[in-house]
DNA sequence: GTCTATGCATAGATTGGCTATGCATAGTAC
DNA sequence: GTACTATGCATAGCCAATCTATGCATAGAC
């Protein structure tokens, strides 16, 4: 209880659709990806990003193809599509607008 | 559809704990104000305002006193309490270090 | 007397994240 | 060989937070 998540609701497609911006990845990829570049504080579940990953396959953001991972093992390897980038520019500028707006009322007057 | 949140989900009680810091309020004041101060960016619907406002009552991060509004209807007034300012704190460090992760993982190499 | 703005509040749907669980295998240590 | 860890995918069910829709009530303006 009082337990806050892990990530800022809101912002998990976001950054999915960022990290693919610099290669394709499977999905376990995606998660070290974004708690290493994060420094640890951002932390993808697995119970949350599968679910995420479907709903951007179904959405055309992502595409994905089942390959041999870096580990020998069989992974399912993300593509961003072109689709996938204007939606991802749309969430990054709403994102930023967001940020701006509630800086605005967190700043003393 | 595709119809994203008036905000970002997860800082409400935060802006509300904010606005409360400049002076007791009614929530109705307390939308108008998170809407003036966003630039009519972030609108706090009625429907998330007054169950919040409940939940920071039980928390015991506010407190509530009926009074007579500015324009003489009846209004509850929302105070923060000690444990609120302590409460509000703790949510801004989050936040900013929350934005700062994003913004890490955001940011191109 | 009707309309608008002010004001509070709840019910129900929806979304999106979480925990918990299950499966499978490569590589390493013993 | 066998146990363990890290890698990898995925679903079910729970839960919290926000939204839409609705209902009630009244002051002041026209």
């Amino acid at each position: 209880m009082a337990k806050r998540s892990d990530l800022l609701p809101g912002t998990l497609d976001m950054l999915i659709l960022k990290s693919l911006t610099r290669a394709p990845m499977h999905g376990y990829g995606i998660a070290r990806s974004i708690k290493s570049l994060s420094q640890d504080f951002l932390t993808v579940e697995e119970g949350s990003l599968y679910p995420a990953l479907q709903r951007l396959l179904v959405q055309g953001w992502v595409k994905a193809e089942w390959k041999t991972s870096e580990t020998n093992r069989r992974a399912r390897f993300y593509t961003l599509t072109a689709a996938g980038r204007k939606q991802l520019s749309r969430e990054l500028s709403q994102f930023e607008q967001m940020i701006a707006a509630i800086g605005r009322v967190l700043q003393d007057a």
